[in-house]
DNA sequence: TAAAATTATATTGCACGCAATTTAATTGTG
DNA sequence: CACAATTAAATTGCGTGCAATATAATTTTA
Protein backbone atom coordinates (compact mmCIF):
# COMPACT_ATOMS: atom_id res chain seq x y z
CA UNK A 1 0.00 0.00 0.00
CA UNK A 2 1.49 3.53 -1.10
CA UNK A 3 2.31 5.51 1.46
CA UNK A 4 0.13 9.63 1.64
CA UNK A 5 2.42 11.85 0.24
CA UNK A 6 3.53 14.21 2.85
CA UNK A 7 3.11 17.70 2.48
CA UNK A 8 7.05 19.12 2.56
CA UNK A 9 7.54 22.12 4.53
CA UNK A 10 8.36 24.09 1.68
CA UNK A 11 5.18 23.66 0.24
CA UNK A 12 3.06 24.85 2.99
CA UNK A 13 2.04 28.08 3.90
CA UNK A 14 2.34 28.39 7.14
CA UNK A 15 6.39 28.20 6.90
CA UNK A 16 6.41 30.72 3.90
CA UNK A 17 5.02 33.21 6.80
CA UNK A 18 7.18 31.78 9.62
CA UNK A 19 10.06 32.03 7.57
CA UNK A 20 9.21 35.14 6.10
CA UNK A 21 8.95 36.81 9.26
CA UNK A 22 12.30 35.86 10.35
CA UNK A 23 13.71 36.83 7.44
CA UNK A 24 12.41 40.55 8.26
CA UNK A 25 12.73 40.52 11.67
CA UNK A 26 17.04 39.75 11.00
CA UNK A 27 16.30 42.17 8.15
CA UNK A 28 15.35 45.11 10.25
CA UNK A 29 17.69 44.16 13.20
CA UNK A 30 20.68 46.36 11.86
CA UNK A 31 18.39 48.91 10.54
CA UNK A 32 17.12 49.43 13.92
CA UNK A 33 20.29 49.18 16.08
CA UNK A 34 21.25 52.54 15.63
CA UNK A 35 18.00 53.34 17.36
CA UNK A 36 18.54 50.35 20.10
CA UNK A 37 15.14 48.92 19.12
CA UNK A 38 14.56 45.56 18.40
CA UNK A 39 11.99 45.09 15.55
CA UNK A 40 8.50 44.78 18.22
CA UNK A 41 9.52 47.72 20.20
CA UNK A 42 9.98 49.22 16.87
CA UNK A 43 6.15 48.70 16.29
CA UNK A 44 5.59 49.81 19.47
CA UNK A 45 6.92 52.90 19.03
CA UNK A 46 5.27 53.19 15.10
CA UNK A 47 2.13 52.81 17.31
CA UNK A 48 3.28 55.67 19.70
CA UNK A 49 4.25 58.04 17.14
CA UNK A 50 0.64 57.50 15.78
CA UNK A 51 -1.07 58.04 18.58
CA UNK A 52 0.70 59.12 22.00
CA UNK A 53 -0.62 58.65 25.37
CA UNK A 54 -2.51 55.17 24.74
CA UNK A 55 -3.04 52.35 27.10
CA UNK A 56 -1.59 49.28 27.50
CA UNK A 57 -4.95 47.67 26.17
CA UNK A 58 -5.49 49.61 22.91
CA UNK A 59 -1.24 48.87 22.21
CA UNK A 60 -1.98 45.12 22.46
CA UNK A 61 -5.18 45.14 20.07
CA UNK A 62 -3.65 47.30 17.94
CA UNK A 63 -0.33 44.33 17.80
CA UNK A 64 -2.04 41.17 18.54
CA UNK A 65 -0.27 41.02 21.70
CA UNK A 66 -1.28 40.40 25.12
CA UNK A 67 -0.11 41.96 28.50
CA UNK A 68 2.27 39.37 29.07
CA UNK A 69 4.06 40.28 25.93
CA UNK A 70 3.28 44.29 26.24
CA UNK A 71 3.92 45.17 29.88
CA UNK A 72 7.35 43.33 30.00
CA UNK A 73 8.47 45.32 26.71
CA UNK A 74 7.47 48.75 27.95
CA UNK A 75 8.92 48.47 31.03
CA UNK A 76 12.30 47.62 29.11
CA UNK A 77 11.65 51.29 26.98
CA UNK A 78 10.52 52.74 30.39
CA UNK A 79 13.89 51.81 32.51
CA UNK A 80 15.77 53.71 29.22
CA UNK A 81 13.51 56.94 29.40
CA UNK A 82 12.02 56.54 26.12
CA UNK A 83 8.25 56.36 28.01
CA UNK A 84 6.36 56.64 30.42
CA UNK A 85 3.86 54.45 32.28
CA UNK A 86 0.89 56.44 34.64
CA UNK A 87 -2.49 54.88 35.80
CA UNK A 88 -5.35 56.40 34.13
CA UNK A 89 -7.25 59.05 36.50
CA UNK A 90 -10.67 58.02 35.54
CA UNK A 91 -10.02 54.52 35.21
CA UNK A 92 -6.95 53.37 37.91
CA UNK A 93 -7.29 49.70 35.88
CA UNK A 94 -5.93 51.22 32.84
CA UNK A 95 -2.38 52.12 32.46
CA UNK A 96 -1.02 55.02 29.78
CA UNK A 97 2.07 54.53 28.02
CA UNK A 98 3.33 57.88 26.48
CA UNK A 99 6.52 58.77 24.61
CA UNK A 100 8.96 61.30 26.56
CA UNK A 101 10.68 63.77 24.38
CA UNK A 102 13.43 61.17 24.10
CA UNK A 103 10.93 58.82 22.67
CA UNK A 104 9.89 61.68 20.33
CA UNK A 105 12.96 62.20 19.11
CA UNK A 106 13.55 59.16 17.84
CA UNK A 107 10.94 59.25 15.27
CA UNK A 108 13.57 61.65 13.01
CA UNK A 109 16.56 58.96 13.40
CA UNK A 110 13.92 56.02 12.29
CA UNK A 111 12.60 58.17 9.11
CA UNK A 112 14.99 56.38 6.44
CA UNK A 113 13.95 52.36 8.43
CA UNK A 114 10.69 52.82 5.93
CA UNK A 115 12.15 52.79 2.76
CA UNK A 116 15.00 50.70 3.53
CA UNK A 117 12.32 48.19 4.25
CA UNK A 118 10.73 48.30 0.68
CA UNK A 119 13.75 48.41 -1.25
CA UNK A 120 14.26 45.42 0.56
CA UNK A 121 11.44 43.86 0.02
CA UNK A 122 12.25 44.47 -3.53
CA UNK A 123 8.25 45.10 -4.22
CA UNK A 124 6.75 47.58 -5.84
CA UNK A 125 4.45 49.96 -3.64
CA UNK A 126 1.37 48.19 -5.43
CA UNK A 127 2.94 44.33 -5.43
CA UNK A 128 3.38 45.02 -1.72
CA UNK A 129 -0.06 46.56 -1.20
CA UNK A 130 -1.41 43.48 -2.57
CA UNK A 131 0.48 40.75 -0.53
CA UNK A 132 0.04 43.34 2.03
CA UNK A 133 -3.98 42.86 1.92
CA UNK A 134 -3.51 39.34 1.16
CA UNK A 135 -2.31 38.40 4.64
CA UNK A 136 -4.12 40.94 6.52
CA UNK A 137 -7.24 39.12 4.91
CA UNK A 138 -5.51 35.28 5.86
CA UNK A 139 -5.02 36.66 9.52
CA UNK A 140 -8.45 37.30 9.72
CA UNK A 141 -9.51 34.75 8.38
CA UNK A 142 -6.83 32.60 10.80
CA UNK A 143 -8.40 34.26 13.91
CA UNK A 144 -12.12 33.76 13.02
CA UNK A 145 -11.40 29.58 12.69
CA UNK A 146 -10.12 30.16 15.68
CA UNK B 1 6.14 73.25 7.93
CA UNK B 2 3.99 69.77 7.43
CA UNK B 3 5.15 66.87 8.95
CA UNK B 4 6.00 64.07 6.83
CA UNK B 5 3.38 61.24 6.96
CA UNK B 6 3.93 58.33 9.07
CA UNK B 7 3.50 54.87 8.04
CA UNK B 8 0.89 53.37 10.21
CA UNK B 9 1.98 49.72 10.71
CA UNK B 10 -1.74 48.68 9.39
CA UNK B 11 0.25 49.53 5.97
CA UNK B 12 3.38 48.20 6.20
CA UNK B 13 4.05 44.71 4.95
CA UNK B 14 6.05 43.62 7.33
CA UNK B 15 3.50 43.71 10.00
CA UNK B 16 1.16 41.87 7.80
CA UNK B 17 3.56 39.30 7.88
CA UNK B 18 4.35 39.39 11.75
CA UNK B 19 1.06 39.30 12.57
CA UNK B 20 -0.28 36.80 10.13
CA UNK B 21 2.52 34.50 11.34
CA UNK B 22 1.37 34.84 14.88
CA UNK B 23 -2.00 34.03 13.63
CA UNK B 24 -0.73 30.63 12.20
CA UNK B 25 0.92 29.65 15.39
CA UNK B 26 -2.32 30.83 17.35
CA UNK B 27 -4.04 28.26 14.98
CA UNK B 28 -1.99 25.52 14.81
CA UNK B 29 -1.67 25.56 18.90
CA UNK B 30 -4.92 23.39 19.28
CA UNK B 31 -5.01 21.22 16.66
CA UNK B 32 -1.43 20.47 17.87
CA UNK B 33 -2.34 19.78 21.51
CA UNK B 34 -2.95 16.10 21.09
CA UNK B 35 0.46 15.52 19.59
CA UNK B 36 1.83 17.29 22.48
CA UNK B 37 3.70 19.75 20.28
CA UNK B 38 4.55 23.42 19.68
CA UNK B 39 4.64 24.87 15.93
CA UNK B 40 8.14 24.74 15.54
CA UNK B 41 8.52 21.59 17.27
CA UNK B 42 5.84 20.23 14.70
CA UNK B 43 7.58 21.72 11.68
CA UNK B 44 10.45 19.93 12.70
CA UNK B 45 8.73 16.59 12.74
CA UNK B 46 7.73 17.67 9.13
CA UNK B 47 11.39 17.59 8.29
CA UNK B 48 12.39 14.32 10.00
CA UNK B 49 9.45 12.54 8.30
CA UNK B 50 10.21 13.48 5.10
CA UNK B 51 13.71 12.79 5.64
CA UNK B 52 15.37 11.02 8.81
CA UNK B 53 18.81 11.31 10.46
CA UNK B 54 19.76 14.54 9.40
CA UNK B 55 21.94 16.46 11.14
CA UNK B 56 21.57 19.61 13.38
CA UNK B 57 22.86 21.91 10.31
CA UNK B 58 20.88 20.23 7.96
CA UNK B 59 17.65 21.07 9.96
CA UNK B 60 18.81 24.54 10.53
CA UNK B 61 19.31 25.08 6.98
CA UNK B 62 15.88 23.60 6.33
CA UNK B 63 13.81 25.60 8.56
CA UNK B 64 16.60 28.82 8.72
CA UNK B 65 17.18 28.34 12.23
CA UNK B 66 20.56 28.21 13.89
CA UNK B 67 21.89 25.74 16.68
CA UNK B 68 20.82 28.11 19.66
CA UNK B 69 17.17 27.32 18.70
CA UNK B 70 17.52 23.89 17.53
CA UNK B 71 19.59 22.23 19.90
CA UNK B 72 17.60 22.97 23.26
CA UNK B 73 14.28 22.17 21.10
CA UNK B 74 15.35 18.77 20.25
CA UNK B 75 16.91 17.80 23.41
CA UNK B 76 13.29 18.61 24.64
CA UNK B 77 11.83 16.16 22.28
CA UNK B 78 14.99 13.19 22.88
CA UNK B 79 13.94 13.75 26.34
CA UNK B 80 10.13 13.15 25.96
CA UNK B 81 11.58 9.83 23.87
CA UNK B 82 10.34 11.07 20.29
CA UNK B 83 13.92 11.53 18.85
CA UNK B 84 17.34 10.48 19.50
CA UNK B 85 20.87 12.46 19.71
CA UNK B 86 23.94 10.75 18.23
CA UNK B 87 27.71 11.95 16.97
CA UNK B 88 28.63 10.74 13.21
CA UNK B 89 30.46 8.40 13.37
CA UNK B 90 32.49 9.47 10.39
CA UNK B 91 32.59 13.24 11.29
CA UNK B 92 32.71 13.49 15.35
CA UNK B 93 31.05 17.68 14.74
CA UNK B 94 28.29 16.58 13.28
CA UNK B 95 24.85 15.10 15.88
CA UNK B 96 22.29 13.31 13.82
CA UNK B 97 18.85 13.49 15.00
CA UNK B 98 17.00 10.22 14.04
CA UNK B 99 13.19 9.74 14.62
CA UNK B 100 12.31 6.88 17.38
CA UNK B 101 9.10 4.34 17.05
CA UNK B 102 7.34 6.80 18.86
CA UNK B 103 8.71 9.69 16.66
CA UNK B 104 7.36 8.15 13.88
CA UNK B 105 4.28 7.26 14.85
CA UNK B 106 3.16 10.70 15.42
CA UNK B 107 3.04 10.93 11.63
CA UNK B 108 0.22 9.37 11.94
CA UNK B 109 -1.78 11.49 14.38
CA UNK B 110 -0.58 14.27 12.67
CA UNK B 111 -2.32 13.27 9.37
CA UNK B 112 -5.72 15.91 9.94
CA UNK B 113 -3.39 18.70 10.68
CA UNK B 114 -2.35 20.09 7.13
CA UNK B 115 -6.15 19.78 5.68
CA UNK B 116 -7.07 21.70 8.49
CA UNK B 117 -4.84 24.33 8.22
CA UNK B 118 -4.92 24.87 4.49
CA UNK B 119 -9.08 25.43 5.39
CA UNK B 120 -8.48 27.51 8.64
CA UNK B 121 -6.99 29.99 5.96
CA UNK B 122 -9.71 30.08 3.37
CA UNK B 123 -7.94 29.76 0.67
CA UNK B 124 -7.88 27.40 -2.80
CA UNK B 125 -5.21 25.60 -3.04
CA UNK B 126 -4.30 27.73 -6.15
CA UNK B 127 -4.59 30.69 -4.16
CA UNK B 128 -2.16 29.61 -1.18
CA UNK B 129 0.48 27.95 -3.52
CA UNK B 130 0.36 31.74 -5.52
CA UNK B 131 1.06 33.53 -1.88
CA UNK B 132 3.58 31.01 -0.37
CA UNK B 133 5.45 31.40 -3.70
CA UNK B 134 5.68 35.38 -3.10
CA UNK B 135 6.59 35.22 0.47
CA UNK B 136 9.20 32.36 -0.51
CA UNK B 137 10.37 35.29 -3.05
CA UNK B 138 10.27 37.76 -0.60
CA UNK B 139 12.28 35.66 2.10
CA UNK B 140 15.15 35.22 -0.64
CA UNK B 141 15.17 38.86 -1.39
CA UNK B 142 14.87 39.97 2.35
CA UNK B 143 18.06 37.21 2.76
CA UNK B 144 19.85 39.02 -0.02
CA UNK B 145 19.65 42.12 1.25
CA UNK B 146 21.24 41.21 4.04
C1' DT C 1 52.92 17.39 9.19
C1' DA C 2 52.30 21.23 12.59
C1' DA C 3 49.85 25.41 12.95
C1' DA C 4 46.04 28.11 11.31
C1' DA C 5 41.55 28.37 9.63
C1' DT C 6 37.14 26.46 9.26
C1' DT C 7 33.16 23.87 10.65
C1' DA C 8 29.46 21.79 13.74
C1' DT C 9 27.40 21.96 17.89
C1' DA C 10 26.58 23.59 22.47
C1' DT C 11 26.08 27.23 25.89
C1' DT C 12 24.85 31.77 27.81
C1' DG C 13 22.19 35.72 27.98
C1' DC C 14 18.49 38.49 26.49
C1' DA C 15 13.98 39.58 24.38
C1' DC C 16 9.92 38.14 22.83
C1' DG C 17 5.04 35.52 22.77
C1' DC C 18 1.55 33.42 25.14
C1' DA C 19 -1.17 30.49 28.55
C1' DA C 20 -2.52 30.60 33.16
C1' DT C 21 -3.03 32.90 37.28
C1' DT C 22 -3.31 36.89 40.39
C1' DT C 23 -4.59 41.52 41.86
C1' DA C 24 -7.04 45.58 41.72
C1' DA C 25 -10.58 48.49 39.81
C1' DT C 26 -14.94 49.04 37.58
C1' DT C 27 -19.45 47.62 36.11
C1' DG C 28 -23.67 45.03 36.41
C1' DT C 29 -27.47 43.08 39.01
C1' DG C 30 -30.64 41.90 42.53
C1' DC D 1 -26.15 49.40 48.47
C1' DA D 2 -23.96 44.68 48.47
C1' DC D 3 -22.06 41.34 45.82
C1' DA D 4 -21.09 38.96 41.62
C1' DA D 5 -19.15 39.45 37.15
C1' DT D 6 -16.15 41.71 34.21
C1' DT D 7 -12.09 44.17 32.89
C1' DA D 8 -7.03 45.80 32.77
C1' DA D 9 -2.41 44.86 34.07
C1' DA D 10 1.01 42.35 36.02
C1' DT D 11 3.28 38.07 37.08
C1' DT D 12 4.97 33.31 36.40
C1' DG D 13 6.54 29.73 33.67
C1' DC D 14 7.84 27.76 29.42
C1' DG D 15 9.39 27.62 24.63
C1' DT D 16 11.28 29.83 21.08
C1' DG D 17 14.91 32.98 18.22
C1' DC D 18 19.28 34.76 17.91
C1' DA D 19 23.88 37.05 18.95
C1' DA D 20 28.05 36.02 21.04
C1' DT D 21 31.08 32.89 22.78
C1' DA D 22 33.20 28.33 23.76
C1' DT D 23 34.69 23.75 22.51
C1' DA D 24 35.95 20.09 19.80
C1' DA D 25 36.70 18.00 15.32
C1' DT D 26 38.11 18.50 10.61
C1' DT D 27 40.33 20.73 6.77
C1' DT D 28 43.61 23.88 4.78
C1' DT D 29 48.02 25.54 4.08
C1' DA D 30 52.52 26.97 4.92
Amino acid sequence: MAEKPMATIDQMLCFAVYSAGHAFTRFYKPRLEALGLTYPQYLVFLVLWERDDISVKTLGERLFLDSGTITPLIKRLEARGLVTRRRDEDDERQVRIRLTAEGKALKAKAESVPLAAMKGTGLSDEAADALRHELLALRERLDVAL
